[in-house]
DNA sequence: GGTATTTGGTTTTATAAATAAACCATAGGT
DNA sequence: ACCTATGGTTTATTTATAAAACCAAATACC
């Protein structure tokens, strides 16, 4: 992708900073404690130009901070910031998608653990205003204030805008 | 990313799919309701040949089913499959880290709704045991069944891996 | 005190991917 | 019979990515 996507569906403003593979190694590697420029290198596998120029992204961006260690040991260390940390919540959904859909059980690389009880993290899901886990038909749009009028138009014309009772035929899931 | 990530961490894996904007934009059509190449295409902008060959590999990796219609109207219509559904967590994650930390409150494009009860879908996060939400510093991980040599080192060698009980000092958060 | 090594990059070059445009085939309409 | 819409594929051009070489500062080694 070129250029980043005019869009304002947030989907689409999200994959404008995320919509990239190396960004999501840094940011995991930040989340296992990497601060390093040489550890994020040999962790991720990343070229060097590449990593500097993703790593000043993510800086620039307010996810990590890159602070200057001085002249005694290494120069620099990144560190996740609060909004780095806000991240916490898409990529632990990501690890257990992953777990579940392509590891599967028996076959996980990693388990992500309820550090406080020492237990396994329960899955993360859409949970109803019920507290029940939703389901795809369940979970409808709205249009929000920072719509513009073919953003809006878009939502209003999916079937799954909440102005909708039910599905049109056509798109009607197949099973 | 020219080749996939050889890595078994299930990050990884994850991005060998969906490390691509692209094709989010398609996954997001397809939640929106778009079943047809002519709506993919119009909706995410994407160049035909690119667009053909994402919805080919979600076809093949069983995210996407590609139907005939038969010889009146549209041919083709792509439907989301159960594999394709499971995704909904993830993406539902990333719209609301979106509105939150991009467009911010006043500003989201639009809002994911509990269709049932017709109101806003509560915050998706990672709850531990007790229900209660977890912060960084509180989700820990654990070597998995299906990792390699390599990957458990590095997992052991994290400071939030289970075994630690506390961050060393160098890793230690700034803040 | 000179040489090598580590860290953290930048620059250059080669390769891969994305975009745009042209082309094509089928079906349906006029 | 011709025109249009759909759903693509192919080709050429532009752009981004990746690998490798290079560079500079600070230690560390001898």
């Amino acid at each position: 992708m070129t250029k980043p996507h005019a869009q304002t569906c947030p989907v689409a403003t999200f994959l404008n900073i995320f919509g990239d593979a190396w960004t999501w190694l840094i940011v995991r590697e930040a989340f296992y404690g990497a601060t390093r420029f040489g550890e994020f290198q040999r962790n991720t596998g990343a070229a060097k130009n590449l990593l500097s120029e993703r790593l000043n992204k993510l800086v620039a961006e307010g996810f990590l901070e890159r602070k200057d260690m001085g002249t005694s040991g290494p120069r620099y260390e990144y560190f996740l910031t609060e909004k780095g940390k806000s991240l916490i919540p898409v990529l632990a959904t990501m690890v257990q998608w992953s777990n579940e859909h392509i590891h599967g059980e028996g076959g996980e690389p990693v388990f992500l653990i309820d550090g406080k009880h020492n237990q396994l993290l329960p899955k993360i899901g859409a949970l109803g205003t019920d507290g029940r886990e939703m389901k795809w038909g369940d979970i409808l749009v709205r249009v929000g204030p920072g719509s513009n009028r073919l953003a809006r138009e878009r939502v209003e014309a999916s079937p799954f805008h909440e102005g909708k009772k039910k599905l049109p035929k056509r798109v009607q899931p197949s099973n």
